[in-house]
DNA sequence: CGTTCTGATGTAACCGGTTACATAGAGTCA
DNA sequence: TGACTCTATGTAACCGGTTACATCAGAACG
């Protein structure tokens, strides 16, 4: 049932198991011969190489473990597509693992990829980092992905969700708004939190009061903080969502009021998902290239596994993508990367 | 630097290593005191044990290899979702791999794949199944998802596409229209024939006549066939496009020609993409509940892995989301699933 | 007190590869 | 012909765990 091993074809071809062993890497010092006649009891055995004892004696996997909080969603995904493109440049595979809110959860996961990846891509924005890092493997290739900043020990790429959210205040004040009012992410997110305080640094810079109201990175949440606001006719000129879901949310329950995206009121996002610039009217938001982050993420580990001393907190830009709801000056931005098909 | 073995916990601690290898995996057998002891020691010197060796004597990895055309989009992201849901509760790890279109890199992936897991789930639509099952390592539980129909020794699991491709004709003709187009998928994709399939069989039920134009997927195409249909003069009362996509890109270019949609012409599209419930008029489309698919698929796998012996054809059935474009009843069917944040 | 049973612990083989080192045989040159 | 390379191949240790089996001490029992 099981296949062969090295020492079936060793046998059946009357050689050793280092010959064997030499021919299935391709070593140059083997003789002609013994190459062509390993090579056919290897296919008529039907032979494959056991990947497992391999990394084990070669004391590599060639594999990396992903860790990360929520594997879903349009963000997972264009993270993993970066990554994957890098690593199968590099030979290396992809081991994922979904860490759940409870530290325990994280924890284990960490263990179970000790001696199974060559380094590891972490990404906790909102578990205990300092608990994490206890149970790292020592010795372990770490590249840290959007988690805390008090740590220093560790290479880091961060999104800087805290200039960017400043930007987008720039943008609504100079189109004309005054009162810019934040939608607020889950309070244990980190970049929630960044962004929350990018909105207030660049409020209180142009002296002007910062007015923040809960959110959870929902839509429902985006709808319901707008009618909130609504209901309490204390509408403002501009909202800001620390993420694009609430501010479709929050579209939705404006127009449901009968108010007019930007005629009344402006509204401002933050990923540039793929649905914002397919509804009308499209959505002004914070473009990151996910999948640069991925693959850049992956570059350093990979540098790292190969020796490379790098400790370095790295920050990727975002960069404003202006489009219809923010009122302004109608400048179509740098269109979004052309959408794929989903469907396999 | 790196981590300390079984061996050396066991010296430290002056006992052998079955002795901590029974603690570790927490055996009955052992006394208190010892297991104190051991506990100790490995506490003492971050003692992990290495997971590779485990699974190399064990011949069990507790990891499963997902080889997959497109790791992106939110097919993906949504198949591993519910695949990650079933697997963690089981112990399983998710090993990605991404298997391009020329056949060389699908066969490698496999390769990769030996004795690194216990497992495979592979879905393969447009690469040449029988070509991978050459080489696919002999005695290999593997689950086929979304293959072709011609093989019949494995486990497989598809989704019903040519019935709900079915069902959404009935429905059209149902509420009036007569003349029902339909907007092609890729020419290689199984996925797209069967649609097609479905469309073809349920026209001819109804004694109507057939009617197809190219399209690939993109959105791009749906409004070229759009446009194409429009400059002939030849507007049908609706039409179904292979994906929703190509339905918006198809309701854009209606709209650019004054038309108005379901007013003068009826549209439908097919995977209910997030999008399909927030555009105005909303799309009429077929649902497939992915996740539960990816989860499906794994629990399957999971018995083979166990040994039992499956090798069913599972269909997995699509329901329609009746929504604004198809132009019949206002019938508001169950909303979709609620959207998820995009950010971590 | 000797025998048998029981339960804790140790010994060593094994999983399936890789590779340092040993060895044998061919070729080179004095 | 003998000493010396050089190259192809074999031997066996090793990677870091698990576990069947052996062993041994103490308890139970006649």
């Amino acid at each position: 049932m099981s296949n062969a091993t090295i020492r079936d074809v060793a046998r059946e071809a009357g050689v050793s198991v280092a010959s064997v062993s030499r021919v299935m890497n391709g070593h140059d010092n083997v003789s002609a011969a013994l190459r062509l006649k390993v090579g056919q009891v290897a296919k008529a055995l039907g032979y494959a190489p056991h990947i497992g004892a391999r990394n084990l004696s070669m004391a590599r996997t060639h594999a990396i473990g992903i860790l990360l909080p929520d594997i879903h969603g349009e963000f997972f995904s264009e993270l993993v597509r970066g990554m994957d493109r890098e690593a199968s440049e590099r030979g290396f595979q992809l081991l994922l693992s979904n860490i759940h809110e409870e530290p325990a959860s994280a924890v284990k996961s960490l263990s179970t990829m000790r001696g199974r990846v060559d380094g590891l891509v972490l990404m906790a924005p909102h578990v205990s980092t300092d608990l994490l890092f206890e149970h790292l493997p020592a010795g372990l290739p770490v590249m840290l992905v959007n988690c805390a900043q008090h740590d220093r020990t560790h290479a880091r790429i961060c999104i800087d969700n805290r200039s960017a959210a400043s930007m987008m205040v720039d943008h609504l004040a100079d189109s004309g708004h005054r009162e810019i009012v934040f939608i607020c992410g889950p309070h244990d997110n980190q970049e929630a939190a960044a962004r929350l305080d990018g909105y207030r640094a660049a409020m209180e810079d142009r002296r002007l009061t910062p007015c923040m109201v809960d959110g959870n990175f929902f839509e429902d949440s985006g709808a319901a903080a707008a009618e909130r606001l609504i209901a309490q006719g204390r509408l403002p000129d501009a909202l800001f969502a620390a993420n694009d879901m609430m501010a479709i949310g929050a579209m939705t329950a404006l127009r449901q009021a009968g108010l007019s995206v930007p005629g009344d009121i402006a509204v401002a996002g933050f990923d540039d998902i793929p649905l914002a610039r397919l509804i009308t009217p499209a959505l002004t938001t914070v473009s990151v290239d996910i999948a640069a982050l991925g693959a850049r993420a992956l570059t350093r580990l990979s540098a790292l596994i190969d020796g490379a001393d790098d400790r370095r907190l790295e920050s990727v830009a975002a960069h404003l993508v202006i489009r219809e709801t923010s009122g302004g000056a109608a400048l179509h931005a740098l269109s979004s990367r052309s959408d794929l098909p989903t469907t396999g």
